[in-house]
RNA sequence: UCCUCGGUAGCUCAGUGGUAGAGCGGUCGGCUGUUAACCGAUUGGUCGGGGGUUCGAAUCCCUCCCGAGGAGCCA
């Protein structure tokens, strides 16, 4: 008796093999009886005639629940009716374990009670796309980087001190000193560029601001960059053959996902670059002829934002914000200083932000005044700073959001459902 | 934190001052090609909690709790 997996079925048409999975529904007419089964490699349809099966089985469809947990030995046989081209024609069936009654049933559920349920929700066909295309998105990110000789360099999770000092940090006891989970990789990415040339990080960050949209989560994965000797201009071209690259690989490798999702990949088809790029001080008059009340030193709301990208079928860059509205580690703009060397990668179709990136100060002095313009505690900062002393060189880098990126990638309006256990404000069960 | 909407059966909802309902799910029965199968029967309720108005409250008022959407902030 050969095991199969139901991905690897069509390869056994006419064989008998035994699978092992779940009920996800089932439909019976008397004397036959038709079994959806999942095994995790995909979903597959048994038939079960009433002529052709033991009575051990017979009793055994009646007592196969949905998410009941079954073994079926069928033969794999070509189906033109059957999803997947393929069904199984039982020749004996058994419950391994009778599931009690399923809370998510083949009707419409709301949010709230799936979100209740996510432990169980994740079995559901488009849960199951979503997050492989997230599991394909971290792959093809990965592989990105270290194609091209990044260094993985994992920054910490505890930290001492605010990175940013501007979001809310969570808080927890560090034995009897406080301390904080990080919010940004960067800063301890920047130390390690003067080690290895390019690094990167990539793992989970924590922001406790109390933002309750669909755009964010306290918890969220975020890759981020950093490259010695990179300037800006540099900055922007690995942003943007970052992006169309990993774009072009979720789109090969994800196509059945993308599917199950009803995304219009087309739209995603179009993102190659050269991707349109202004600046900050172009796209506040582009907002202020399409009669949007906004001043030069104002930061785009989440409206602005879409109305800018929506001007292009492919990621919009914005570049040299004014710095005041900047992190205080942005290099300042040589032909205009009022302006820091920052990027935001803007995604299409209402996605919003999802890079954010700059050239780094590396001049030392100039770092420590701006430390003290931020009102930033200097001693917390001194290894930093130490960056500067020691063999100053110009380096960038930049951030993406995970979830933003497979949002995007999969269509999807919420972040809650590109990561298996989403975080949020006021959610934290399962 | 603010604004808006919501909380009625396991789920999705209808009911807006006068006997708590439907569909789905569950259970039982029927059906040999079903595709959210279908058909019949049946089960199922502290109407979010507390207080108030009223002869009478799911319905009106107050308050608290919970949820959703959005804003700000950001990735």
């Amino acid at each position: 008796m050969t095991d199969a997996t139901i991905r690897e079925l069509s390869r056994h048409v006419g064989e008998t093999v035994r699978l092992r999975g779940w009920v996800e529904n089932k439909r019976s007419s008397g004397k036959i009886a038709f079994l959806q089964i999942r095994d995790g490699s995909g979903v597959v349809q048994a038939v079960v005639s009433r002529a052709e099966v033991d009575d051990a089985s017979w009793e055994a469809v009646a007592a196969a629940s949905q998410e009941s947990t079954v073994h079926v030995v069928g033969a794999v046989k070509e189906d033109r009716r059957a999803p997947g081209g393929v069904e199984l024609v039982t020749e004996s069936l058994g419950v391994d374990a009778v599931s009690e009654e399923y809370p998510i049933t083949p009707k419409e559920h709301g949010v709230a009670f799936l979100m209740e349920h996510r432990h169980l929700w994740l079995r559901s066909s488009r849960q199951r796309a979503a997050l492989k295309v997230r599991s394909e998105a971290v792959r093809a990110i990965r592989d990105y980087f270290h194609d091209r000789e990044f260094v993985l360099i994992d920054s910490p999770i505890l930290t001492p001190a605010a990175c940013e000092g501007t979001s809310t940090l969570f808080e927890t006891d560090y034995f009897g000193e406080p301390a904080f989970l990080s919010q940004s990789g960067q800063l301890y990415l920047e130390p390690a560029a003067a080690a290895f040339g390019k690094v990167f990080c990539f793992g989970p960050t924590f922001r406790a601001e109390k933002s309750k949209t669909r755009r964010h989560l306290m918890e969220f994965w975020m890759v981020e960059p950093e490259v010695a000797f990179l300037e800006f201009d540099g900055l922007c071209e690995l942003a943007e053959d970052f992006l169309t690259r990993v774009v072009a690989r979720v789109l090969d490798r994800c196509a059945e996902d993308l599917k199950v999702l009803e995304r219009d990949t087309s739209a995603l088809e179009k993102v190659v670059g050269p991707f349109p790029r202004i600046t900050y001080t172009e796209a506040i008059e582009a907002l202020r002829e399409k009669g949007v009340d906004i001043e030069w030193g104002d930061d785009f709301g989440a409206d602005e934002e879409t109305q800018l990208a929506s001007l292009h079928d492919r990621p919009l860059m914005i570049t040299r914000f004014p710095a005041s509205m900047k992190a205080f580690y942005m290099e300042p703009d040589a032909e205009d200083p009022k302006l820091a060397l920052g990027l935001d990668v803007i995604a299409p179709e209402g996605y919003g932000e999802i890079i954010g990136g700059s050239q780094r100060i590396h001049d030392p002095e100039l770092l420590e005044r701006r430390i003290r313009e931020h009102e930033l505690p200097a001693e917390a900062f001194q290894w930093y700073l130490d960056i500067r002393r020691y063999g100053t060189f110009p380096h960038s880098g930049f951030g993406m959001g995970l979830e933003r990126f497979v949002a995007w990638m999969s269509g999807l309006a919420h972040l809650r459902e590109t990561i298996p256990y989403p975080r949020m404000l006021y959610r934290i069960y399962p």
